[in-house]
DNA sequence: AAATATAATTAACAGTGTTAATTTTCCAAA
DNA sequence: TTTGGAAAATTAACACTGTTAATTATATTT
């Protein structure tokens, strides 16, 4: 049956379409500015053909915010190198903040928006993976620091709540713009530095207090 | 001229009036309800009539942020009991955590929508004087801790900026439903206390390490 | 009472997401 | 090759949104 299989691929690439356009329309002229109909007018479609491939707009930020966590996935490759786990905590914490300075719109869909939450809570096989996969990593690296003895030992979702809401805190007041007048922009990523650096200098077990 | 006078008061009450709507509007029925025709609707005029004392949809929910704020200093007026000043700091944490909890969407208004910054920007005098208060005196409470040597010394706006980082980026992610999938409902506001103690307790210089 | 300033309204614009009903396109069987 | 039916795409419409220009109604002043 070969005519169903070149059907199905024709659906799989108009699905390609309407994300790219999408995409396109997102990083170009930011959230607001994805609508339906601009994505048909891009695709050349009808803006009711958009729903036929998507059940809502909440299932096309579902997919943009999952290409965000794979655009932040790639980042991190850097990190791979680093044979220290606490050096490795340490460039992670810089990777995010970069991430989310310089991608803020990707930021805002992957971690803020409540688009993409919206359109999981109306599937059934309800999983997030995306995130489970960033915290579920975060929590990996704590563990490998704790065994080996480079922090103190501390149960680990506190520690990881904590970590994650520290750099996740910073970035979101950031680009939602509650920092504008109390740190200048051009001090704003060196700012952030220093407070992971602070927070992970205390629990350093090799940075000695007194 | 007192006719002048009793215009102005008028003026002033038809103002209450729509903010008082609007306020309605917001807790009830949440942030995207708050529409100018609703609000017109509440208080029986025109939907025209709300721009003839607000400059926009903004405006009126900058006044819902100041309010917002408003209710967080009320919250915390049980911290001027504490004579240390390191236990204030965990209260206040603690009281943080509960407002943002317990008032998701003032929290919201206040931390993470655009629209009252929106407002701010557009106007001549922009201070944030709300924000910059809030973030004050957590500067005042840091610095006053370091004095008395109750927590180790290190650039106060590094460290205001981590602990405000994390205790919003804890509410703001589960704000946003980026936790539901990771922490039970029932344990979130109790792994947030713990992950504040664990905060506190590292930079606690009476508890000493080894 | 007439003229003027203020307040409020109606009507409209340009958009939004989304759905029902209709038309067009395409493939398979007669 | 023509016809019947399924699939794909479209048009038209609904019920909204924030906001503005033009108009009417209400007070106040002359």
């Amino acid at each position: 049956m070969g005519i169903a299989e070149r059907k199905e691929k024709q659906k799989q690439d108009i699905k390609k379409m309407i994300l790219d356009a999408s995409m396109k329309l997102f990083v170009e002229e930011g959230f607001d500015n994805v609508t339906i109909r601009k994505i048909a007018d891009l695709i050349q479609y009808s803006p009711t053909t958009v729903y036929l491939y998507f059940k809502d707009k909440n299932e096309i930020f579902f997919y943009l915010h999952q290409l965000g966590f794979e655009k932040m996935i790639e980042l991190n490759q850097n990190l791979a190198g680093i044979a220290n786990p606490l050096m490795r905590l340490y460039k992670m914490g810089e990777n995010y903040i970069q991430f989310g300075m310089t991608h803020q719109e990707f930021y805002d869909v992957m971690f803020i928006q409540r688009a993409p939450m919206e359109c999981l809570s109306t599937m059934e096989n309800c999983e997030w993976s995306a995130g489970d996969t960033a915290i579920g990593s975060l929590r990996t690296l704590l563990e490998e620091c704790m065994d080996k003895g480079l922090i103190q030992k501390a149960p680990v979702e506190v520690v990881a709540m904590a970590i994650w809401g520290l750099v996740h805190g910073m970035v979101s007041l950031a680009i939602r713009d509650r920092l504008i007048k109390i740190i200048p922009q051009e001090q704003l990523v060196k700012v952030m530095h220093q407070s992971i650096n602070w927070l992970l200098g205390t629990i350093d077990t090799s940075i000695k207090p007194n």
